[in-house]
RNA sequence: GGCCAGAUAGCUCAGUUGGUAGAGCAGAGGACUGAAAAUCCUUGUGUCCCCGGUUCAAUUCCGGGUCUGGCCA
């Protein structure tokens, strides 16, 4: 059994986990895209020293800025890191907001079509209309529901068809008979819901909280690291922003501002997400919460 | 007080050589097979500041007014 807490950014769903884990004497594994960078701390609202010292934390801190993560890998160390806490006869909460990684646990979220590092320098030399020619040569049949304006998309499309050799509705028919990497575990899912302006509020003093505590600093740190080389890592909330007021794109007053709003977004995103990716699950009002046994219905 | 510029979508603005208007951003909705806080898609009727004039027709031209900014006193 392994239980799951999700919620979008800034509803404040760090502390529940942190008590329910706490008393019963469980261990976090972190659910969250981009708590795997060393030094992307404050940006991210990473759980601090003091809090990994109340509960175990795993999947945190597990690569350089300039290495690039991804589900699979993901996949593989959340595996491995619950068979360890399983093996000290401790309990799992796995916590976090990227529900792109949290639908490992319930679905197929990858293929394991192997796409060498020639292979995909090659396509990444394409512009998307090359993409786009010879993904329709591989495959007569159509390109299905392929997001044909959205490259990332495209070109992993076609690396995959190149990498098999097999067309894009027969890995699609083979993708959806996978079972999840988690399907040998049962996963209870709880989500922290909060009012819109309440969250508006709180997302608004998280910012103000974080570029108070350095935020621009640890920016400069992670340039120096080499951040600018993962795109992913760079774009994200918080970042880019800092990174685009230190280039002279962004006014110092506008910062706050900015950050707020596409943090706002990004809700909204997690919010689509959450309604449409995600198995039914069990809805918590955060204004409602007085005690961590009211997360899950055990 | 005088002169000049502006007044158009929530915001910043474009535009209509006179036939009632459109971008970016925001907002809303959505997609999602190895970057997911990423990436991508859909969605724009608003007294075109007000009053009057010219005209078949004015948001567009003309006159007056109001407000905002700049310059001069």
């Amino acid at each position: 059994m392994l239980h799951a807490l999700t919620g979008c950014t800034a509803v404040g769903k760090t502390e529940w986990a942190l008590r329910w884990a706490e008393e019963r004497g469980a261990e976090i594994v972190s659910c969250d895209s981009l708590l795997f960078y060393r030094g992307m701390d404050i940006g991210t609202a990473k759980p601090t020293q003091a809090e990994r010292r109340r509960v175990p934390h795993h999947l945190i801190d597990v690569c350089a800025v300039h290495e690039q993560m991804d589900v699979t890998r993901y996949v593989s160390l959340a595996r491995q890191a619950i068979a360890e806490i399983r093996a000290r006869g401790n309990k799992v909460l796995v916590t976090g907001g990227s529900g792109f990684y949290l639908k490992a646990f319930f679905a197929p979220v990858a293929d394991d079509v192997e796409v060498g590092p020639e292979l995909r320098a090659e396509v990444a030399r394409l512009t998307l209309e090359q993409a786009l020619v010879q993904l329709r040569e591989l495959n007569p049949g159509g390109l299905g529901e392929l997001d044909v304006a959205n490259p990332r998309r495209v070109f992993r499309a076609l690396e995959r068809c190149l990498a098999s050799g097999r067309t894009l509705m027969e890995l699609k028919a083979e993708f959806a008979g996978r079972p999840s990497a988690f399907a040998d575990h049962e996963v209870r899912l709880t989500r922290i819901e909060r009012e819109p302006a309440e969250l508006a509020a709180r997302i608004e003093q998280r910012v103000r909280q974080m570029l108070a505590d350095g935020l621009v600093a640890e920016v400069e740190r992670l340039r120096a690291a080499g951040l600018m080389e993962n795109p992913s890592a760079a774009r994200a909330i918080g970042y880019r922003e800092v990174i685009d007021r230190l280039d002279g794109r962004l006014r110092a007053e506008q910062l706050v501002g900015e950050i707020a709003k596409n943090t706002r977004a990004l809700v909204k995103k997690q919010r689509t997400w959450f309604r449409t990716q995600l198995p039914p699950h069990r809805i918590v009002e955060a204004a409602a919460l007085q005690s961590s046994s009211q997360l899950f219905a055990d």
